[in-house]
DNA sequence: TGGGAAGCTGGAAGAAAATACAGTCACCCA
DNA sequence: TGGGTGACTGTATTTTCTTCCAGCTTCCCA
């Protein structure tokens, strides 16, 4: 079996490894095209190409970019730009979610702050409230920490709910933005997926 | 005065200008880096890196493209990609509108069914009923034509609104989704600048 | 009817970029 | 107390790319 990568290529990188594929990341939105390696040296202060030769081998062993051999300015993105969609998410009393990606948009993660991991599709209207409604896309930030009163992507055994996290003391509760559902006082395990950052609605004329 | 370029470089061009315009956008987009000049020659069947560069320096002149001199791979796009955000409008009861640009956002038009042209900043909660929030920013398809029951960005006299447009017969009215606000009778004269077809909220924790 | 403009061929010079080879230095780890 | 890895310097070679030159054909239009 070959060595299970992981699902974000950048997250076994190094500092400085990732201070370079940021500086491509950047180049390719804002310039348009990827930089070469005398650009890289020039931004980082090498005198030598052959230091950013060596970072660009080690990023593309990693997989966090891809490279087009002989070809100038031959650095390219694995994925392409843009956030995947995962399928739609219980947001009405908490039913089966799937993890299963239904594509990607082509949004920068960077439009979103913390930036965006992935987009998740809401399913019920448990939280129109705060006007996240059926069949929006939430942005999802990917982490386990949350404070009190924010709105989070949480797993309750194998269901998956979107719903604003209140701290009381040693109590924690799942609260719904919508009198007709109760909140969940959350005794069993309870897993943050990540923190809902921002909302797409769109594809047709609301 | 210098002759006053069209906003769209695209509209004045040859057919085969524009094909080879699509061919460059194309590779910005799914290869991430713009073409070579040989590049171009074999996607067209030229043999000639001549023939390129000529429809580059057509290209140029008419604005459709940026080049940078000496560099490889030096095309660019003059308009960064996404659409122009539009400052607050009137959602509560309605206030002056500013047609003024704040910037630009990284978002692809064809994201949103029908297209959307830009990105209008809400102001107020009169919308509230249909999650349309203060802040969010609201995806508009410009056009005048707009049906009964849709949402629209409406302009009465010199204020701009965004509703809900309703048709009674010669009757026009525009709804609030929110009991708080009275639905306005329409008498005076009213424009449709557009339909909303999407929405983005975003730039921080929910 | 003649003169641009668009759209090419063919060739070639020189700059820009990729890439290989041979090292150095610091750090972590077994 | 090595040995591997990350992060570089310095030099050199080859390939890719840009860019220029000189021409050719077709079409439109004044």
């Amino acid at each position: 079996m070959p060595s299970p990568r992981s699902v974000h290529p950048q997250d076994d990188l190094t500092p400085r490894q990732r201070e370079i594929l940021d500086f491509i990341r950047n180049r390719l939105t804002v310039g348009g095209a990827p930089p070469t390696r005398l650009e890289i040296c020039a931004a980082f202060g090498f005198a030598s190409p052959n230091a950013a030769e060596d970072h660009l081998r080690a990023l593309a062993k990693k997989g966090a970019i891809l490279m087009t051999a002989g070809a100038a300015r031959g650095i390219r993105l694995p994925a392409p730009p843009g956030l995947p969609v995962i399928g739609a998410v219980a947001a009405g009393s908490p039913l089966l979610a799937v993890e299963n990606q239904r594509g990607t948009l082509p949004i920068a993660p960077e439009l979103f702050s913390p930036r965006a991991d992935y987009l998740l599709q809401v399913r019920g209207n448990s939280m129109s409230g705060v006007g996240i409604l059926d069949g929006d896309l939430l942005a999802v930030h990917r982490t386990v920490e949350a404070r009190s009163g924010q709105i989070v992507v949480a797993r309750l055994e194998d269901e998956v709910t979107v719903k604003r996290l209140q701290r009381r003391g040693s109590r924690v509760e799942l609260m719904a933005e919508n009198p007709e559902y109760a909140p969940i006082v959350v005794n069993g395990p309870l897993v943050i997926e990540g923190l809902v950052v921002g909302l797409i609605r769109g594809g047709r004329p609301l």
